[in-house]
DNA sequence: TTCATATTGTACCAAAAGGTATTTTTAAGT
DNA sequence: ACTTAAAAATACCTTTTGGTACAATATGAA
């Protein structure tokens, strides 16, 4: 093997403690003392292991999204589960990361992506942020377009529509958490949009069954 | 009066301007040469003119509510049309101002308060960035709470939580303006959180007659 | 016309930003 | 034990940050 002196850090605690700044300050507010210190290395060792700040965030980004996103898909295809308990489900075990006193509050990627406009994150960290955004959308809509439930009752017929209620509702409850509201009163908005949701679909989709 | 030299600038129109970055960049992201370079002034005017970047916010921020928030609040309280409707224009109102083109997308506020989390804004803008937030909600609560129509609908009995349903679709509408998601679009998911407000309420609130 | 005063423009400051060069340390292979 | 190579630590670089001193320039009052 190649020789030299080890590494004291472990690559991936690095990067969760840098996915906790970024989390907590955006690309544009967390300077590389802020990182450094975070991460509990200097700047050198920073720089050779992650090459520099954007490829560091984008490093992290992938980081949230491996251990802060996708757990929660689990809960949109169980078995045996009616649509609207798996929807719930899915947001809020959303909302329960959104509000954990483990890290910090509110969503990451919210974050991130409400800086995108402001013209200071470097292109290879924006394009990143861009695509992220199209992924859980085209995921709901899929299931809405696909899934029996939701094609018997109608939501099928607007299932792009339906996602993104849900999808803002969670980029709403991410505002929130980050001021502090409790995921209780976040699960009363949770359980309101998708009541709307279901009605709409109701109201649009079920025709007299004695006609046609 | 006082004699001396005459400003060049129109500090409504400066304080416009500073708006307009802190809505695009947040207060951590604008720079005093952002600022400075869009007020089309110099540092030491606007030092003198506004005291020094906490306080210039503070400034832009009092700005964006007086012209920003306040226009939406008539389509609360208009006569002779029905609640869900004026909540109807009144988000859709709010919506509009977030996609609107003359100014940046989404919500000076949602972005500036994710920022305090960061803990990089000082005590003062800080303060009034919480202080903010309580007033949509108290003022639809109330609307909840006292208005004929919602009572009759029973959503008086969780005032708040309504309140906050709508709330919340709008901190979402915000995110998704600034992704440049169009109104078209967002005004579904208004329609959807309205109707789901509307249903819960009378799920809860409409005994039925034949009983007690 | 002078004088006092307020605003401007330029130049400047110390601190912090992102990023590196260089030296010191530590480990594996011989 | 000695070399080689990789990581760490320190010091440093340039640019930008928020914020000012100071001289130049207008303006109304006397």
């Amino acid at each position: 093997m190649v020789s030299g002196r080890k590494r004291k850090f472990n690559e991936q605690t690095a990067l969760q403690a840098a996915m906790e700044v970024f989390w907590a300050k955006g690309f544009v507010g967390a300077s590389l003392a802020d990182l450094t210190k975070s991460m509990n290395i200097n700047k050198p060792s920073m720089y050779s292991a992650f090459g520099n700040k954007e490829s560091l965030f984008i490093k992290a980004t992938q980081h949230y999204i491996d251990n802060n996103m996708k757990a929660h898909l689990g809960a949109l295809y169980a078995a045996d589960i009616p649509l609207k308990t798996r929807l719930k489900n899915y947001m809020m075990s959303i909302v329960g990361m959104q509000c954990s006193t483990e890290q910090p509050k509110g969503c990451y990627l919210v974050l991130c992506q409400s800086e995108v406009a402001g013209g200071d994150i470097p292109a290879e960290a924006t394009k990143l942020l861009i695509e992220i955004e199209a992924a859980p959308k085209a995921l709901l809509a899929k299931l809405f377009s696909t899934d029996k439930e939701a094609i018997s009752l109608g939501l099928n017929e607007n299932s792009a529509g339906n996602a993104l209620s849900l999808y803002t509702a969670l980029k709403g409850t991410a505002a929130m958490a980050r001021s502090k509201v409790p995921p209780t009163e976040l699960e009363f908005v949770i359980d309101t949009m998708l009541t709307g949701v279901f009605s709409t679909g109701k109201s649009h989709a079920i025709p007299s069954p004695t006609l046609q």
